[in-house]
DNA sequence: GATGAATGAGAATTCATTCAT
DNA sequence: GATGAATGAATTCTCATTCAT
């Protein structure tokens, strides 16, 4: 069983320019991460662009002064929920071992993908509104381009490395992938019936399948 | 090869409300697709939030005032649009063909993938913005899962039918079609470097080989 | 009893400055009186100010465009309604007799305020609007206060003359002016259930006992 | 003499939507005090329709930010300013004594009718605009129907009881209303050169004669 | 550290008026 | 004569950000 992922409430690794380079006393930091937890929250509820600052700061049950006093403004929180969830994935992804026509492999897949799925459970919000893309022009969209890119990369490789017929196993990685972002991401949006642990096997399946064909396990 | 879908600028079956029940002539038509292909090319390139009714305005070449003549507001004009895109892709679900593990089916897949494409280069825009989720909690959102819901569907009983060894047809087809319209939005976001055909093949491969194996067709 | 008033669609006195000097033929004079006649309708509904140009052209059928062919503004089509009171009002005043403490007067009164009545009826929302005092700066408050002017002075003078009591008949004619004005006001904008007969009865029962007495007729 | 009404800058009863649940600093009900009397005196220079919430917001020095804190918009300021007059009127008209043909009763009348004119004199602007009937459909309308309403009730009950003959107390009450409203308008807009006492003075005389004839006071 | 209040630039919307057919 | 369409100036309203306590 995947080690559950998400330390909802770690203080962030970095924070926004306001505050950076002040250290931050007890208070503070509990200040910062109610703030960052209402980030999740709302830009989960409303998504990214409709999010007002107004509705962080009435969830985190602060001022308005108080967000400006840690946050350059709502991009900045963003970022630094981006960071966090980049960070995570980053290290989930280099995780996934190599593929091969097997029992044992397709447990290790499924296996990743329920990481992957606990991942996106908790930091969903975030990586919807991350995945709207081009936020703002910000860096913000160019960093999710890039987790993802990595994942593409190195799903790629593996892939190649299976053994496999496909005629391009990196664009076949970016559909795997595709289809294993926006399944995840109905699976949240509550838009699926099944649970989690019904659409993690699917995925496991199909990916294996289309790699190996639907008997490589028994 | 099927001809291409979109005819940019053919008259839209419904109008704004401000317009509606009023009959329009020739040059108020002309107006109205000018605001409609406005539309499309600006959400395209800012995305539906960032999108102001004065950028719609600039690129349609009208003023303020007409655009208020025609529609609502920019979410009116939007619904229109996703009407449009609804009832294309409607067509093209309810024209899958069976699938069976042989050659023609996979061309016929290949195909109809092909067409799900051209769609999605048209109104890709209009597609990405809708499927950043429940826009403001309007109809537009059920509207968009409505439709993937029915391709979903649709999916799910050609895959039940085709003999195919699949634990939850359902789930099946949802992580498919979450596949194709993710890896089609990549595609055309610029964000893969290859070309239709070559993501339309892949994908036509993957959904083949994960339901009669990469052996199945010859 | 009293001739009615209201000849609802006569041909305006005078006609707004863009056809002015012009002489209208058939279609023209329909036009301008369905115009003038949806400008009661809308200001009685709506008020002067909300009322838009808009909401009288589509009562009378016609287009914004042939609205400003006989008018100059909204202001201009009111003005003719005005003047169109003004002048029913100002004869209506000059016809008031002298008030005596005898039964024939107190006929007389209220068949005269029953003629009062009629006009309010009629034109009530012109006169509603035009109450509603300096419209714009124009000239259209100074006329409404004028024709007020004369019937406070006409009155005033009657009681002067009449030999009753009160210690400023000007001042006792103004409120007998108001009252007579709200009153018919209250009525027809049906805030008062009872029929005009008697709230006539009632104006003339209370003007005539402030000056002479309950007890004046038998 | 009564105590003049209108302490014009008490802390009004009930704030916009906008404020509502929120308590108020000292700072914050400075503001919406200072919102409040610009708005009585906007109102009254240049009506309800006309007036724009730049200029109440020019006369209470402060930025249009600032009112939509308060405020929802222009008619909710003024529904707080309806409510203020409201509140003051009802306890007056609570506050009729009985009518009786006598000089004390006359006194009594008198005093009352002159504090009726300073709450006119002080929310003039207000009554004027609200008595310019259903702004916007809006529940203002009602309020202020009811308001009149309930004098207009209560001054029938007097007149009732007081064994004057008069045909209908009601219709009877609702005109001397009109008149004591009305005179009072034409009061406040200056239409009149006489001061309140004059009027206060003519507009008792002529609702007590109309009752007990010209003659029942000494 | 924290907060309520104030601000103003920017976006949306309305509507009287003009224009081309 | 009549009309549908277009226009843009004037207003309303929102909300990120700053400020004083």
């Amino acid at each position: 069983m995947p080690k559950a992922v998400a330390k909802t409430s770690k203080t962030p690794s970095r924070v926004g320019s306001p505050a950076s380079g002040r250290e931050l006393r007890a208070r503070g930091q509990r200040t910062v991460r109610k703030l960052l937890d209402a980030g999740i929250d709302v830009f989960g509820t409303k998504g990214y662009f409709p999010a007002r600052v107004d509705d962080i700061v009435k969830v985190a049950k602060t001022s308005h002064g108080t967000f400006y006093l840690y946050f350059a403004n709502k991009e900045d929180l963003f970022r630094a929920l981006v960071l966090d969830v980049t960070e995570e994935i980053g290290a989930l992804v280099e995780s996934l071992g190599p593929l091969t026509p097997d029992d044992e492999s397709f447990e290790m897949l499924r296996d990743w993908l329920g990481r992957f799925a606990d991942i996106h459970r908790h930091y969903g919000p975030v990586i919807k509104a991350w995945t709207e893309a081009e936020i703002d022009n910000s860096e913000v969209g160019r960093i999710g381009a890039n987790v993802l890119g990595d994942f593409v990369v190195k799903l790629g490789q593996r892939i190649a490395k299976s053994g496999a017929v496909v005629a391009d196993p990196q664009l076949a990685a970016l559909a795997l992938v595709a289809m294993i972002e926006r399944s995840n991401y109905y699976a949240m949006s509550g838009q699926i019936g099944s649970g989690k642990n019904d659409v993690t096997d699917t995925l496991a399946e199909i990916a294996f399948a289309s790699l190996f064909g639907p008997d490589a396990r028994t």
